[in-house]
DNA sequence: ATGCAAATGCAAATCGTTTGCAACTGGAAA
DNA sequence: TTTCCAGTTGCAAACGATTTGCATTTGCAT
């Protein structure tokens, strides 16, 4: 059960069913992305995809993100006062916690949201096409 | 009732209470804020200040909202894909709603959404320091 | 194997914003 | 009301994140 190899072979197959060409630079970010699930940053693909193909340009990492963005592979946020962070898409949709002392990034779900949003939204004469809920906060201390 | 020259000494006065000197520059931007209750970025506050005092520079546009904004008399937003924007502080805590066709900017405030945040923060371990709801749409046809 | 459109690396350009620095100016003190 | 100087300014250069032009490679359909 080799599920990054897997994730590997499927993000391959949907993008060359889409026309696109897997050169060296995009299987190792491809790679990378089927490792973790975490949100990096551009600079960071580029330095894990370094480790794997040491030729890659960081132009390369960016043309990338923005065309497995385009095929809906991935998900681009722009939180606070920082650089792009990326995410697979794959899984339903979520909101985020950031955590301003470190940095990291919690998901959460909350349908009573959603519906608040389109209700807000409706009452105001709009369509929602897309949203940006972000929460940022702290660790709480245990007294 | 010049509510727009009430609204310039006000703010002169917090911000000289506040030890800071009011000079040509920050008084027209004061001017500027104290006319409308849009959402100008610094590119068109710039604009508009130029035409109070044809001297100022953007850097003193950007350095003045800067001021304003640990001052806490402005906020400051970084609404997705564009320049961060700046309205008056004044005014009861609100979300926004941004036309992506026009740029506009409807504000609203739920209280159900409130609560609902400090909820999941709270679920999750963590104090909201502050958050992000932005909803991106596109007025609806009466069809 | 071959050919060529697509993709790459590099460097330079872009955009929004910040900063170093020398000249200028509020406004408190005299 | 003049003096004084720390705070403020304009300018240009620096900045960080991202994009782009271009000459050179490289997938991959043939």
């Amino acid at each position: 059960m080799d599920n990054e190899a897997r994730k590997l072979r499927e993000y391959e197959q949907r993008l060359r069913d889409a026309g696109v060409r897997i050169t060296r630079p995009r299987r190792a970010i491809l790679q990378i992305l089927s490792q973790g699930a975490d949100h990096p940053d551009a600079m960071e693909l580029f330095r894990r995809a370094l480790a794997i193909d040491p030729t890659i340009s960081l132009s390369t990492v960016y043309r990338t993100m923005k065309l497995l963005e385009d095929k809906g592979e991935i998900q681009r946020h722009a939180f606070a006062g920082g650089p792009a962070r990326f995410e697979q898409a794959a899984g339903e949709h979520h909101d985020h916690l950031i955590d301003i002392d470190t940095g990291d990034v919690i998901e959460f779900h909350s349908e009573r949201i959603e519906q608040l949003q389109d209700e807000i939204a409706h009452k105001l004469g709009y369509d929602i096409v897309h949203h940006r809920f972000e929460l940022y906060g702290r660790k709480r201390k245990k007294k």
